[in-house]
Order: C-alpha cells, then sequence, then structure tokens
DNA sequence: CTGAAAGCGCTTACAG
DNA sequence: CTGAAAGCGCTTACAG
C-alpha cells in the first residue's frame, strides 16, 4: 500500500485529478481568494485535496510571498523560569491565527543576538519580539533600521519609537515598598539588576524616589551584572559587608532574592526573622517554598499574547504607531516579609 | 544613508558586483563546493558578500533542496518545567550545525500533536523529536509511515523500530525503593503516572516488580491521568481514603509528588514524620521547597542534546538503525524522606 | 573552473 | 470564473 518516499502531494496533483489549472487550484484553497472560483470548482478542488492528503508548502509560499507566517522570540535563557510563560503566551496567540514561532537563545551576548536574528531573517520571518533589550542596543537599532517589523516585551530600550509590552514597575515598586513600610521597615536595601537593562534601571529609580519621597534611607543598593541567583549572593555578601544597617531588601527580581537567601542561610541569618525580603516575577513554585517569598507578580504569559497581537497587527499594517503597553503588575505577600524587628 | 524598505540582497547582486555568473556565487558560497571554484573567486565573492551584508535565503534553499535545516520538537506544554532543560538540551545541539529548532505545544491532546506535525511538514522540517509519545501512538505511526526522521525522547512506544532517548526507569525506581526500604519502609504506596505513557507505565511496573521481590505489598497503587500537581493531590485522597496503611509514597514524578505534599498539608499530615515522599525528574528548585522533595534526577538537558545527535545522524544517513539510549538516572535524597515511624 | 538552463511549489498580475 | 506565464532565490545536473 505504501510507498518508500513517497512524493509530496503539491497542488499540481490536485490539478491533474480535478482537470483544472493548477493556479486555480491555488485560487480555491486560498481563504481570500476562493471566492473568485465557482463554488463547485472550490468543492472539487477541497474533495480532491482531501482525498490527496494535501497540505500546502509553506516555503514555497514564503518564497514566492515574502513573507513567511512565522515570527522570532529572542530570549536570555529558556531555562529561566519567566520565560516559558510568556513564549507559551506568545505561542498560543500566533499559532492561532496560523503562525510559526522559533524561539532563540541569546544567553545575553551581543554576538548570539546578532546570529539568531540572522538566521532568523534568512527564514523570511514577518516580525520579532525581543525579551533581551538592553537600554541602547545596537542590535535592535538594526532591525528598526531593517525595517523589520519588532515589539520588545518585558525590557525596553530608551529610546522611544519601538512597541513594547513592559510592566508598570512604579507601581510594582511602590506596592512592595508601602508593604515593608507597613510593616515598619525604615532601613530597606535594595538589590538591583543590572543597570544596562530597562527593569533594572527603573526598579532602582523608582526605588530611591519613593524612599525619598518617604525620608527613608535611598543609598543601600548593591548592583548587580545579572538577575541570577549566583548575582543575588554576591550582592547580599558585599551590601553586608559595607553595611549592615538594613531590615528589609527589596530585590530587583525573584532568582536575585533566592540568591539574597541563601547568602543569607549561610551566615545564620533569618527570613523574616532578621530581614524581610521580596522579590519580583512571581517565578513558579515560589508559594511552596521556605519561606515562601513575597514578590509582585509579573502576567508573563499576558504579557506575551499582547506583545504577539501588536505585533501581528503590526505585519498586517493595522498598528496606530509605536507606543508603550504598560500592563499592571500586582503585589503578593507571603512569609518572606514580616514586621521589622528593630 | 539608509533607503526605506531596503530589497534584500541576493546571489544576483554578489554576482553583478564580480561579474560572473550567479550559479558561481552559489558554488562559491557554499563550504562543500566552493573548492569547485578558483580561490581568487571565492575571495572576491566573499569580499562582496560581506560588503552587501549579503545572508542567504534559506526560504529558497529549503524549497530548491526539499530539506530546511529545521527541526521540529513536540512537547505537551512549555510551561511543565520538566521541557526547558530537554529543549534547550536540543537547541544547543541543533544551533552548533546551523539548524532551527521550532517547538509546539500539544498540550497532549491528538488533534494539537496531529496539526503541530502538519505545520512543521509543511515547513518542510528535516526531522522531529517527540516528547508527547503514547504508548500506542497514531500520530507516531503516521510519522514513520511518511518516513519522517523521528527521535522520541523522554517517553517512548511499545512497539519498536524507532529511536528514543529514554531513562533506566528500572534503575531509578529500585534506587528510590532501596533508598525507603534501608529507612524501614515496609508499605510503600506509589501514585502511578498515566498507563498510557511508557514513564507512567514502566515505573509502575518496576515498582511492583521489585516491591514483590522484597516482599512487600505492591497493591497500594493508584493512578492518575495526568502528570500535574492536582491529579497527585486528587489520587493521594483516593488512595487514602481506600487504605492508610502506608508510611512511604513513590510518585511518578515530581508534580505527583508535589500534589500529595498539598494534600497531606490539608488534612495536617507532616512530611517526612508521617509521610516519606519521592519524586522523579529533579524539576528545578526542589531543593528549596519545604521540605526539600526527595527525587530521581533525570537528565534533562543531555537527553535534548542526545536526541538532536541522534537525529541529526539519522537525517544524514549516518545512523545505524533504530535503538533505544537508556540515560542513568540519579537518586537525590533530600528531606522528604526519614525513618518510618512504625 | 565556470556558465546557462531548468526547476523546487507556490502566487499573482495579465488576459480573456 | 479560469488559464498561461512569469518569477520568488536558490541549487545542481549538464556542458564545455
Amino acid at each position: 500500500m505504501q510507498r518508500k518516499t513517497r512524493r509530496k502531494v503539491t497542488i499540481r496533483d490536485i490539478a491533474d485529478l480535478v482537470d483544472v489549472h493548477h493556479s486555480t487550484v491555488s485560487r480555491a484553497l486560498s481563504p481570500e481568494k476562493c471566492d473568485q472560483i465557482s463554488p463547485e470548482v472550490v468543492k472539487k478542488v477541497e474533495k480532491a485535496a482531501k482525498k490527496l492528503g494535501y497540505y500546502p508548502n509553506i516555503v514555497a509560499s514564503s518564497l514566492k510571498q515574502n513573507r513567511s507566517f512565522a515570527i522570532g522570540v529572542l530570549i536570555p535563557d529558556l531555562m529561566n523560569p519567566v520565560f516559558p510563560p510568556i513564549i507559551r503566551g506568545i505561542q498560543d496567540t500566533a499559532e492561532a491565527v496560523g503562525y510559526t514561532v522559533i524561539t532563540a537563545n541569546t544567553d545575553d551576548e551581543e554576538a548570539k543576538e546578532r546570529d539568531a536574528l540572522r538566521m532568523m531573517q534568512g527564514r523570511s520571518i514577518d516580525g520579532v519580539i525581543i525579551a533581551t533589550a538592553r537600554r541602547t542596543d545596537p542590535v535592535i537599532k538594526e532591525c528598526i533600521d531593517n525595517d523589520i517589523p519588532l515589539v520588545l516585551v518585558n525590557r525596553t530600550i530608551d529610546h522611544d519609537g519601538v512597541n513594547a509590552v513592559v510592566i508598570d514597575e512604579d507601581f510594582g515598586i511602590r506596592a512592595v515598598l508601602d508593604h515593608l513600610i507597613s510593616l515598619k521597615h525604615t532601613n530597606i536595601a535594595h538589590i538591583a539588576g543590572p543597570q544596562h537593562t530597562s527593569t533594572g534601571y527603573h526598579r532602582a529609580r523608582v526605588m530611591a524616589d519613593h524612599l525619598r519621597v518617604h525620608s527613608l534611607r535611598s543609598d543601600l543598593v548593591e548592583i548587580t551584572e545579572k538577575f541570577t541567583v549566583e548575582e543575588g549572593r554576591r550582592a547580599f555578601r558585599k551590601l553586608l559587608a559595607r553595611d549592615n544597617g538594613f531590615t528589609a531588601i527589596v530585590a530587583g527580581n525573584d532568582l536575585l532574592a533566592l540568591g539574597c537567601m541563601d547568602a543569607m542561610k549561610e551566615i545564620g541569618l533569618l527570613v523574616p526573622e532578621n530581614i524581610s525580603i521580596s522579590g519580583y516575577d512571581d517565578i513558579q513554585f515560589l508559594e511552596r517554598m521556605s519561606p515562601a517569598l513575597t514578590t509582585v507578580l509579573v502576567p508573563k504569559y499576558e504579557m506575551g499574547s499582547q506583545a504577539t497581537r501588536i505585533l501581528l497587527d503590526m505585519i498586517s499594517g493595522e498598528n496606530n504607531g509605536p507606543g508603550e503597553l504598560r500592563m499592571q503588575p500586582r503585589l503578593v505577600i507571603r512569609n518572606s516579609t514580616a514586621v521589622a524587628y528593630k
């Protein structure tokens, strides 16, 4: 019954079977053009297509149309738990309208970013979602110059003129601070994320602003180079060596917070008894940890799907100019924060 | 300086610049064929390519060669923490040799699996890695019939004749059981994964075999429909309602174990004081949970990269026949298991 | 070592 | 409503 290496069935096979020209088959099978073809022919073509097990060669169609119905996604690292939900949001939204998504990990290295983008351009992607933006980012600038439809997610760049889906950092940081202040904390430290990222930078800035508004110290800050557990650990030790006059820490994200907790454990400090700590992002399973980390929930899946919607609109020319979509985060209070001990 | 909507530079642009035929350019730029071209011409072509910012149109090349240098990956759900490391292993290995990977979530639904595979075939993928296998799987059968190079990862099918990278379940389960037996547990329950998956099925079978070898009860089993926290919770309650004579549980994977722990917490049972529990997979952050879950570490990243290596060999015709690569897991003892209380 | 031609499977003006 | 032709950007026998 089944031949070895069966040749793929093409539009021409259908044309032969129905006895029309293959261009007619192409039209009959196209949702936009099938109304140019008589209903009877359409029906016959559809039947033949089904019978032969036809499915379109997207590669051929891409080449001709110079669009691929694929979008690219650049993330630092899939194994960082913030990203899977974002990507799932992207995939679900893109696939719902027949788009394929290609993701690449850049490990925050500019070279990998460039390579990934090259590859994606070689595959004629119709647009790209970038979660790896640095505040001034030559790769993104290049995308803009090359007119690749583009939306940033989570992080953004300093210049505007580009679509981005980000978090209302002011709201998020203020929620944490108000929470800590209500717990009588007056010396609040900040383990800041990398300052070349908008998230690291803005959270730190907003922190300082609000501390000043409350007339609290704003100099208990340690800056990290990466949003990782190890960097959080390192920064905590450094901060503590410099000044131990704080009772609470606002970490730039959850991984940094976990690193701080590791460092505290090592030297016998208790959370929250000695020091309260909060994270940012609300990655999976935080509620099961010991102690369960208080954090700012970032709507990851929704950011992914919103970014995709915007990108798809750009691709179809329906997007009305670049802008920033600012999503609302939400404070999630768990038991890593408690009343200040002194 | 920069024109709006610049036309992409093609092989013909280079040909014009160097003043050779575009087929010569194609050969000069091809690693395999550039030795058919005089070194001077190769050099000139390369220079021109660089100058013009040329990068190949993979879509066109795919269409002609009927291969795409892309592979597909089918997983149930990116947000399940087992999969990111597997995928990262796949991506790193594939990208190192110039391949692109396209992943799709199937949510364990056959229809989505079919759709995803269709899409991938439409994109002329050169092969596919499947992490969603059921023991008898019509979709996989279809792939085999269609001669799509294929390797299964993590789960496999009952029939052989297909490449698969799996875990040595016998070794893994035995390690857990020996550990629990050494802690004086004699009534050991099993929260089994779905029996239509090879992992769920084999772990349960191996469990029963080894319990019998030790002359222990092997009837304390509750089967789940999905590898999820919620199913673990449900199964635990059901098991407990039926028979409470156990002091330890071997869960079919980590998520099921977490579900059991949730259920225990709800009714005031302590882990490990009242009941010891172990998981399987060793997903991220287990060591930070309370209690930290004892589990069987599955080398996820390595499984991904091995599966990819095998697939790439199949694609290039270097694979010597189908076979099962069985990876060694490793018991990780944490504090969810302790000496039996009675 | 290089060129000219054909073709991969589609889509789309252009006719009629 | 349908057909014939051209072409998307490559690759690759076939010549020479």
